[in-house]
RNA sequence: CGGGGUAUAGCGCAGUCCGGUUAGCGCAUCUGGUUUGGGACCAGAGGGCCGCAGGUUCGAAUCCUGCUACCCCGACCA
């Protein structure tokens, strides 16, 4: 079985690699670091987003769309932000390309440079800032709260498909509001639809925390943020909430009018999830079968799977999948049915497998004579006979189970993997040969965050919001610290 | 961005050291037939500017120079 994928015991970054590959979602492009999201890649994200974006319209948000380009004096103004993007921003000069002299090619025409240079977005603060000025006034415009799904660029040295790509899909809020309260809420909520998004959508637990200074997205006063543990251990960042104060406010000069008359700087919000989550997703459940996705961003939930010799066998078999397709649409499932005759159905199974599809049905001239189905589920790859006239019921919760063990399975696995230590030598050994999550004591500075990562490669992914008050000695310095935090080694 | 590796048919590779028939092999593809309850079999066929651009040579996949992309390891990051 899967003799086409790498061992994932083997070779875990290969193992996701041919899986990305395999599995059809996606591939490396022509362009350094840019990827190709192939369509049964993106109908996972497009699933991603159709949840994401009806839970953004339930808390009351918007969406709109703003430049893909920024000018690059929009960056100074806030100071942090220059610093932490600068490395990275793909910088547009000129407008115009002209034949080359020579003959053959085009070159960049030396004429047409831009009076000020673009930056390709990165992220974008600093132009939704700098159009918010000319929105608000008064506090009778605020709240704003948009959102917008859009692409951005950041120059990555070294890129993997979906996990860090040079150009990557992803949304981003943008919220504005009168009180420092309100936008403190916000940043709250949001982290809540992410943990919610990962829990009951992705399957994926999560821990919920605030970032360390070091760990801070640049220009927040404080950022938020959800990480779920991969199968081989590592930690990685399933979505981010930043608490912005008035830093953007000041430096776009957005103030407006409250309640007493007075002139205040607005407080403001911004938070995101990217395609990462889909290499989230394929990691956090896949084996060396294949993709595992999870029945509710499944694209494909049910496949019915004929088998059959001749055209008279495949006739009947195909009345019943027909009606079995359109009866389990009615009940809210999304089914294939895969009657192509050019490839045998163990063929069929293993590549349906290899996709992750939740469920299959597979119908053969057996099952019409005793009014049988065969069900087989994904997840555990187990298969029973299911009576024809039970088989929607059943497989309506049979979505329900899979749905539950994965994630149950992915809660004991992080739960096998979370370790408590107070001891500096097994932290390292924990680190270094097992993975995971650490829960451990520290002395809060920057410095030593500094020292760890150096010594281990371990970072503090959050100081979890439910890390209970503990006195306690840091695992590095031995200084006191009030409460463990979560260290791990992170994608 | 530093170190290492790779680039030959759609995919995976051999050939490159030591230049010399018509550049091979497996899988995939196409055609015909037999098959179909876990990745089918037999027979035949098609498919290549040997990553790109220069150079050396009577002659280059093979030697030299430059470039580009990908993979692995570091530094940086969602």
């Amino acid at each position: 079985m899967a003799k086409f994928l790498t061992n994932r015991e083997e070779n875990y970054s290969q193992w996701y690699n041919d899986l990305v590959i395999k599995a059809d979602l996606a591939e490396n492009s022509a362009v350094r670091g840019c990827m190709v999201i192939k369509p049964y890649g993106y109908a996972i994200w497009e699933r991603i987003q159709a949840e994401l974006d009806k839970k953004f319209k339930a808390t009351g948000h918007v969406n709109a769309y703003f430049p893909l380009f920024i000018p690059k004096s929009f960056f100074s103004r806030e100071a942090s932000h220059v610093e932490g993007f600068a490395k990275e921003c793909a910088v547009v000069t000129h407008y115009r390309l002209k034949n080359d002299h020579t003959g053959k090619g085009v070159i960049v025409d030396p004429e047409a440079r831009l009076e000020e240079e673009l930056i390709v977005r990165p992220t974008s603060e600093t132009i939704i800032w700098n159009t918010y000025k000319n929105w608000i006034q008064s506090y009778r415009d605020l709240p704003i709260l948009v959102n917008q799904w859009a692409n951005v660029v950041r120059w990555e040295m070294r890129t993997r498909l979906f996990l860090r790509t040079a150009e990557f899909l992803w949304q981003e809020g943008h919220t504005a509001h009168a009180t420092r309260e309100e936008a403190v809420e916000e940043a709250e909520k949001m982290l809540n639809v992410y943990a919610d998004f990962a829990t009951n959508y992705m399957c994926i637990p999560v821990i919920k925390g605030r970032k360390s200074v070091n760990e801070r997205f640049a220009g927040a006063e404080e950022t938020l943020a959800i990480e779920a543990l991969m199968q081989d251990g590592k930690a990685l960042q399933a979505g981010t909430s930043h608490f912005l104060g008035q830093n953007f406010a000041k430096a776009f000069d957005v103030q407006f009018t409250n309640q007493e008359g007075k002139l205040d700087y607005v407080w403001a919000t911004s938070w995101g999830v990217s395609t990462r989550l889909m290499g989230a997703l394929i990691m956090a459940h896949s084996d060396n079968n294949g993709l595992v996705l999870p029945p509710r961003l499944a694209p494909i939930q049910v496949v019915i799977v004929p088998i059959y010799k001749g055209n008279d066998q495949l006739e009947k078999i195909s009345e019943l999948a027909l009606k079995l397709k359109s009866d389990l649409e009615n009940s809210g499932m999304t089914v294939k049915y895969d009657d192509r005759d050019t490839h045998k159905p163990g063929f069929k199974f293993a590549d349906y497998e290899l996709k992750g599809v939740p469920v299959r049905i597979a119908i053969g001239p057996r099952d019409i004579e005793q009014g049988t189905v065969e069900v087989a589920r994904r997840d555990t790859l187990t298969k029973e006979t299911i009576k024809t006239e039970n088989v929607i019921a059943h497989i309506k919760n049979l979505l329900e189970d899979i749905h539950n063990n994965i994630l149950q399975k992915a809660t004991t696995f992080r739960k096998e993997n979370t370790y408590y230590t107070d001891n500096w030598d097994e932290f390292r050994d924990i680190i270094e040969n097992k993975g995971g999550f650490v829960m451990a004591h520290w002395d809060g500075s920057p410095e030593t965050e500094e020292l760890i990562k150096d010594e281990t490669k371990a970072t503090i992914r959050v100081i979890p919001f439910d890390s209970p008050d503990e006195e306690g000695k840091c695992i590095r310095t031995g200084r006191p610290s009030e409460r463990r935090v979560l260290f791990a080694r992170a994608y």
